[in-house]
DNA sequence: CTTCAACTATGAGTATTTTCATGTTCTAAA
DNA sequence: TTTAGAACATGAAAATACTCATAGTTGAAG
């Protein structure tokens, strides 16, 4: 999994990098347009992380040739500001996702799976937490290597959350992701509530090590058990 | 209440597509000036939004063919650019309306509404098929004026149909559409079987002029009973 | 430090959806 | 035209999801 951060600020390339790095990424770094195109055409990555701001252009162009030479990696727009311009302009070029700066590094690989997924990249990916791993494509889940029956729901919330992890999660979030459209103005969570029951009561009873926290008036967080 | 987007690129429809679903609009898109004239020419649509720019001839002609044939739907112009000369050209020609991109989608949603309190067709939004007749934001069902009681999964696979009147619809479709994604590669349509079966008896105990037909080793057909 | 209202948790009951076993219909090929 | 196998229908059982009543928590206001 090779990760191009295209991205002429050092300092948040070296934070993005690290975070990938840990995370098993293979990752390179370009400052400028230039130097992003070069590499383009040298090697093959996977993703690319693409800044908007660059001293030589803007990201977008670098976006447009890229898919005019008619490389198909996945991209995702960084953005410093919630520009909107740029998120239309960006998918219209053919961007995979955007993400606004500043943004939570564990949402940024929570995108990048989801991209890589959408994209049927390789099946064979999973995604872990503390010692509990899920496998997207077939809709298992280990703990501690051992697989544990999660409901249809169940396991929704929890991929949903372990892509999230280390974040706060509103439950209006969580409600549009999971239960979509028929849930618009709901005047309460209890379908929230009693599946996040059983899903902590299944957790538990397996060993999980991580944890689903209450932020009161607020949403859940997922955490590792301390 | 039924939308065309006429949009030759999925990343912009399908964002537009999904605002407009979580507003229990029913969406369909065109990518070509052929494909739009082609579904146009088939279903009435109640409003279509139209982007300028297209891979085979500018919206505007789109516009101009449909005006040309008398067709009376609400039109709303998308322009790539805030482009005078596209909003003037495009007003003459009789659009309804003209949004320029980057838009908001609330902005969107509110032009639709508002065209279409323009054009009378206030409040009642609903879509109908022999003497069935379904209000789609309140997820009501009357058969000759009698409201009847669907659960949720009958009520999706009867809008579906609905509005696919007429038309061969594939057992695939109908998975897609309704079950999503992680029906990916079921082996047995068992589940389907006995929606059908459940919303048909539904159907023919509240009188439903409409039937839907069995097309063997296909999928289904929604008809006017003749 | 109380109090109160809003927020969240939970068990049990209810409703919906899916699966299963079985029977029927359809179509292509013999 | 017969026949075999796949596709579809159906009632009932099982699995899943949701609702409700009630109880426990939280944090801000007094």
């Amino acid at each position: 999994m090779k990760i191009l951060i295209v991205e002429d600020n050092i300092e948040i390339s070296e934070m993005i990098s690290e975070a990938l790095r840990s995370q098993r990424f293979i990752v390179e770094v370009a400052e400028t347009h230039t130097e992003a195109m070069s590499k383009i055409n040298l090697y093959e990555y996977e993703c690319i992380l693409l800044d908007v701001m660059l001293p030589d252009g803007s990201g977008l162009s670098v976006l447009k040739e890229l898919k005019s030479i008619g490389k198909n990696g996945s991209v995702i727009i960084l953005s410093a500001r919630d520009s909107l311009e740029d998120k239309i302009t960006g998918l219209e070029l053919g961007a995979d996702d955007y993400i606004a700066k500043p943004f939570h590094m564990s949402e940024l690989i929570a995108r990048i799976r989801s991209v890589r997924r959408r994209n049927g990249n390789n099946g064979k990916m999973s995604i872990s937490f503390g010692n509990i791993s899920i496998t997207p494509e077939r809709f298992e889940v280990y703990i501690d290597g051992v697989e544990v029956d999660l409901l249809k729901k169940e396991y929704d919330i929890l991929l949903y959350m372990i892509e999230r992890q280390n974040i706060l999660i509103k439950k209006e979030m969580i409600a549009e992701a999971i239960w979509g459209d028929y849930i618009d103005q709901v005047d309460n969570y209890d379908f929230i509530y009693t599946q996040l029951k059983n899903l902590r009561s299944k957790l538990t009873k397996a060993n999980a090590d991580v944890v689903i926290k209450t932020v009161y008036g607020f949403g859940y967080k997922m955490c590792e058990l301390t």
